[in-house]
DNA sequence: GTGAAAGCGCTAACAC
DNA sequence: GTGTTAGCGCTTTCAC
């Protein structure tokens, strides 16, 4: 049933001009008689006539189009991130290729292939490791990657991340300035940057104040390991009375368990403070003190990079810091005189 | 610093063959004789060569990428929704290219052109309406709509969705079992077919059991739409004392309004229903009871009529309904005798 | 200004 | 089996 396909071709010869014009009058940035364009668009618009982009990309170089690789959308901030990425890259006139790397933990490589296959313009990569075989083929092919909420020490790469050692040090102090004892770290995958960094910043500002880590779990980043952490961390005798969860997302499997299983109050026999600010650590039933990765900024971060490196090859790759607020929320005992 | 391109014509020139035979080396179905197979398979290695899939495209006439639209990613059902189906394609060797329609809320039909142009094999289109015009030109180029979640009287289109209506009226029977006299509704956006479906089936379980709407508000599927409805609702002096809220992310907001604002418990003194079961559901703070929409099998039912129709074109369009089953927990009364 | 011609990287007939 | 050839739909010199 399909109609045959609509070429500039066919426009070109049913408004009796040349293949090229019609071609001119769909590039934005060529000139045309007012009279020839008038004449093609209409007659384009009767056969529904569209460029194709495909072979335009051929031709050109460039396909306008992004590949995007994400790991879990479980946690609210990647899918957060990622709406806003792609509406930050529609606005200038780019598409999104997208690809979860979830279920694939190992083949990350040979499914980034594929997606380069696609002639991408540029790569956004987010909480995900890349082998440096394929930083190499990138590199080669000219594509740009920018890394986000990740750093990894390869200078081939850009990096858009919250500076993550001083929010969590923040964090810390603010545990400490509420007279908290015995402060524990539930912490993310170690695999990670964003792991070591906060962790990092967390144990730089318990020593400044001469402190030291009550205890320590690891939830992974995941909700049931995060629960199953909690459950090790507060079935021993000696219970902290303040925990830093890695992010926001495992902060709330701490809360239910705490609240829901252990029958303790969140703040007042224990504080929860987490990290990255997403939707849910306002809603009143979590009301989570945390710091704020400032998703927008770090994706105007980003798209800029992207499109800088994009129109100039020669452009050094930039490693990119955006500091985030702390969030003071009713999670977490407030140091004396704190107000609101 | 980019490096020359690496073309099928140089891996040719360097393994001493022709260009046609490196293309059937790297073609699924052809056939090569092991020996130039080897040997050219070498030489792409060596210089890291690897199909222009948009050249492909042209020839062949197939992109294998599917266009997928979806409005917001605020409702945690469709995120993880687009998680499951980009990982489904991905194994069918489909890529996804990703359209936010959130911000774009009038243009719709400009952007959905936009990626039409990328010659996609077909369309996945969660949420949002479609104008007939577009439907006419995928239609003419061929091109399989399946709408998600929501659905059209427009026969061009293949629609999945969950048994909407059966599965609020459930709803309805669970919480007049339960003993509730004075049952309320907060609807969603009120152009969905999903709201029309859920309220008309919920209203048809309240008559059938003798009863009408005790009260109702519109929440728009937003969160903070949604807790607007609840404060009105609650601030009159006759209180349901359960509500159907369209969906859950509308739910989680209610509950928060009613629990922390109000001051109601939940579900002592008023119960609430949603309905997806999206993850969030299932954690201790909400323990929500809902109706599941079976991501799962929608994406899977999805997937299927995406592959058949795109592999023959002749297939008539098909509507699919999911049933999915009423989930217990804790956030409503339940009925006398009711076991775990 | 405008059209003719070449060619982007690839596949698919068709000869050999 | 293998290479030669044509051409997918488009952009882009380059003459006119």
């Amino acid at each position: 049933m399909a109609t045959e396909r609509v070429t500039s071709t066919l426009v070109a010869k049913r408004a009796g001009v040349s293949q090229s014009a019609v071609s001119r009058v769909f590039t934005p940035g060529a000139s045309v008689p007012l009279k020839t364009a008038e004449k093609v668009r209409k007659v384009a618009d009767e056969l529904g006539y569209r460029p194709n982009v495909l072979a335009r990309s051929l031709i050109t170089g460039k396909s306008r189009i992004i590949g995007v690789v994400v790991a879990y959308f479980e946690n609210q901030f990647y899918p957060d991130a990622v709406e806003r990425l792609s509406n930050a890259l529609q606005r200038e006139g780019y598409h999104v290729l997208i690809f979860m790397a979830s279920q694939t933990a190992g083949n990350i490589d040979k499914v980034l292939s594929e997606i380069i296959d696609y002639q991408v313009d540029a790569l956004v990569v987010a909480s995900v490791a890349m082998s440096s075989e394929l930083a190499e083929r990138c590199d080669a092919a000219g594509i740009p990657v920018v890394l986000f909420n990740r750093s990894q020490d390869d200078e081939r790469f850009s990096s858009v991340t919250s500076d993550n050692a001083a929010g969590a040090r923040r964090l810390a102090e603010f545990l400490i300035a509420g007279g908290h004892e015995r402060i524990a770290h539930i912490a993310g995958w170690e695999g990670a940057s964003t792991q070591r960094d906060r962790e990092g910043g967390f144990l730089a500002g318990l020593s400044a104040a001469g402190m030291r880590l009550h205890d320590r779990t690891v939830g992974d980043f995941h909700f049931e390991i995060a629960q199953a952490a909690a459950r090790d961390m507060f079935n021993k005798p000696e219970r902290p009375d303040a925990v830093f969860v890695a992010n926001d997302h495992m902060a709330f499997a701490v809360m239910d368990v705490v609240r829901t299983e252990v029958g303790l109050r969140v703040p007042e026999d224990v504080s929860i403070v987490g990290y990255d600010d997403v939707p849910i650590a306002a809603w009143s039933s979590y009301d989570l003190t945390t710091v704020r990765q400032r998703s927008n900024a770090m994706v105007e971060a980003t798209v800029e990079v992207l499109l800088t490196r994009i129109e100039n090859a020669e452009t050094a790759p930039k490693q990119i810091f955006i500091d985030g607020p702390l969030i003071v929320r009713g999670s977490a005992r407030k140091p004396e005189g704190w107000d609101e």
